[in-house]
This record gives C-alpha cells, structure tokens and sequence, in this order.
DNA sequence: GTCTATAGAAGGATAGAC
DNA sequence: GTCTATCCTTCTATAGAC
C-alpha cells in the first residue's frame, strides 16, 4: 500500500519472460481492469509460473504501473512520429494531422489504455498524470507548435495557440471518441473519421480566417 | 455469467434498507470500481449485513447494473432540466447552456460515473450504450433542437444542427473534461470553467455567423 | 531464475434461525 | 426481511527445491 509509484525495477526487455510477462499483463490489465485482473492469469497467459512473475515484478501494483508506463511510452512515439508537414496547404495539413490523431484515439489499443488510467487515476494519481503527459499534452503542445509556425507564415489568425490547438483536437475527437470509450460504437470506418475531421477542421478554419 | 441486462428487481425506494444500499454501493463501486469492490465493503456501509444485499439485489453484477442504471437516470434528469433559454441573445445563451453543461461534466458524481462505466463497458456492454443514451445523446439532441430554433428564427448558419451540436459540446469540453477525469486536475473553478465555454462559444459564433 | 506447492486472507454467495 | 455463521472458491504472495 506504499508507493507503487516506483517502476518494477526488473529486468525490462533483456530477459524474454519479463517481456512475456509485460505482454500478457498488459492485455489481462487493459481488458479486465485492475481489480478484477489476477496475476494467476497473467502468469498463465504469458507461459511462466506465478512465481517467476513475482520475481521479476515485485507486486501487482508494481507490475501495472510498469505496463501503463510503457503504454504511455509508446502513445507518446507513436505521436511524435506522426510528422506535420509544413510544405502542404494550412487545412491539408490540418486534416492529416488531425485523422491522424483521431485514428491513433479510437484504436483498441489506446482506447483500452485510456480506460484503465481513468478507471485507476483515483488509486494510482501519478498514472493519470504521466499517461496525460505523455499523450494528450505532447499532441497539444505540438500542434500548438505548429500552429505557432502557421502564424508566423502569415497562414492563419492566431492568439492563443495552445488554447487553439486544444479546442481543434477537442472537435476533432467530437463524439466519436466518447462513443468509442463507452463501448456504444466499434472501429468506425476511416471514411467516417475523414468526415469529421474534415468537419472540425473546416469551423475551424473558418473561425480563423484561414484561406481556401 | 448470463445477463447482468435486468435490474435487481427489488423494491427500489419503498424500502428503506434497499435505499441504503443502493447509496453505498453507488460509492463503492464508483470510487473503488467493479472489480475491486467488495459487497462485505456495501454492506458495511449500508449498515446491513451481506445477507439483506444479496437479499434485494440478486447478484453483485445485478446491483451494479442497478446503480448505473440510477446515475444514468440521474443524469437525464439533470441534463433536461438545464433550461434552454429563447429569449436571451443566442451567444449569451450559448454561454449559459455551455457552463452548465461543462459544471455538471467535471462534478465529482458525473466524474466517477463516467470512469466506471468506460471501465466496465467491455464486460457489460448494455452500460455503455444506456449511459451514452441518457447522457451525452439527450444533450446534443437538445441543443441541436436549439440549434434549429436559432436557424428558423435566422439568428445562426448552420447546415447539420446535430453535427454542430456535437462540435460545439466538443469544444466546451475541450481538454479539461479529459484532464479531470484523468485525475491530473481537480475542480477548476468556475472561472475557469466559463473562460473555456467563452472561447468555445466564440469561435462556434465566428464559424457560423452569428452576431454580437 | 524458474518451478511446484502452499500459506493466509478475502471474496461471492448461501443456509438456517428468527 | 434480516441477521449470524459458514462454504467454497479465488486471490496475492511466499517458501523451498532445482
């Protein structure tokens, strides 16, 4: 009951069965939650006694907060390499930042990510913290970034970029993204997230007086 | 492992008893969630023994159901009453409707229900669907209606009043719904919360030509 | 490091008295 | 309807052999 706010500590990627471990953990925790998830099935599903789990993550609270970590490592690569291009028209590029984003949002993966930090932030506060740096801050702060490059260029009518840069993903995720959360609606097609990132980024542009 | 789809079938509020425990287990199951509840935890609570729980409510995933199902309830309720003003200009009503809307989003009881039912839509999807039916829906298909007022009466330009809605809730959530329910901030002000409406109101306003 | 086996606690659900 | 007492399962975590 201490602080599980420490990683692991283990072995990460150097021993195969504490990779195999993390993978499994991973899946049983972002599918069942926390609480109901037990390490017996975790140890189980990655082929190793419950043992061996015990050795290489010193609890399960130790082990969760190390694969929610990781998780956010990888929202946050996968973010960054999604590239905004400044050679392209203002709303091109707009567009494809934004469904890129919108794509990476609704995937399986982060949504399941997303519900265990949110379902969790109350028991481990320092989870909901380094998942929101890790992915939706960096997003912002690099759209604000690049909007900031856009003004510059004499593109765009600007003045609060971070501000901006928020309320464009905020209408850019719409209700998609909550209905995917909430289990309402599954793996909309790409051609329906085309449309309402067109649609956010078209009010968008219009409210900033940006050409074309 | 059947279907947790029915409701306890028990005597809502004509007991006194059946009351109490559904208020425990709201908190429960709300701040602790599903999996890690106990019902020797709501029963305790309660002020009644395990027995009486299982007694009124078959089954720990009925109960459960029988609390979602009562915030849910809660929440349509609250949401319709949050009156939709035409007599007031439309910019200043939009700020109205927007602040309530954000106030009621970011409370601690909206908050925990939100985060339980994301966490446990996969293992009972009925939640997810009836929660996104009494929330989120009955919101935008109210403001939409507004919307199409607004338009009849040539105070806005607007093509797909549920798009517009759903675009404008969007953007009044913004990030600081995310923020909260990640736990990485906790009751903004109302200052706060107005200034986020504002910029959201403004730049619906300035993308849909409304005066003022 | 990895296993089998198990301790020790807690959980969901019920029996039976009142 | 309500309680006490209890059953049986499952869980986290560890001991001890290899």
């Amino acid at each position: 009951m201490a602080g599980p706010e420490a990683t692991g500590g283990a072995s990460a990627a150097s021993n195969p069965k504490a990779a195999r471990i993390l993978d499994a953990a991973t899946r049983v925790f972002t599918s069942e939650g926390y609480g109901t998830a037990s390490m017996d099935r975790i140890a189980a599903e990655a082929g190793v006694s419950k043992a061996t789990v015990y050795a290489h993550f010193h609890s399960k609270e130790r082990l969760f907060a190390t694969i929610v970590r990781q998780e956010c490592q990888r929202q946050a690569t996968t973010i960054i390499n999604s590239e905004m291009r400044s050679g392209a028209p203002l709303r091109e590029a707009l567009n494809h930042i934004g469904l890129a984003f919108l794509e990476f949002l609704v995937s399986p993966p982060a949504l399941r990510t997303f519900r265990v930090v949110a379902a969790e932030c109350a028991r481990f506060p320092a989870l909901g913290r380094a998942f929101y740096k890790s992915g939706p801050e960096v997003t912002t702060r690099a759209l604000a970034d690049f909007l900031e490059q856009a003004r510059d260029r004499g593109q765009i009518e600007v003045d609060d970029a971070q501000a901006a840069a928020e309320q464009l993903l905020a209408m850019v995720r719409g209700h998609i993204h909550m209905r995917c959360l909430l289990g309402v609606e599954d793996a909309p097609s790409r051609e329906r997230l085309r449309r309402q990132v067109e649609a956010a980024v078209a009010v968008f542009c219009r409210a900033h007086s940006v050409e074309g």
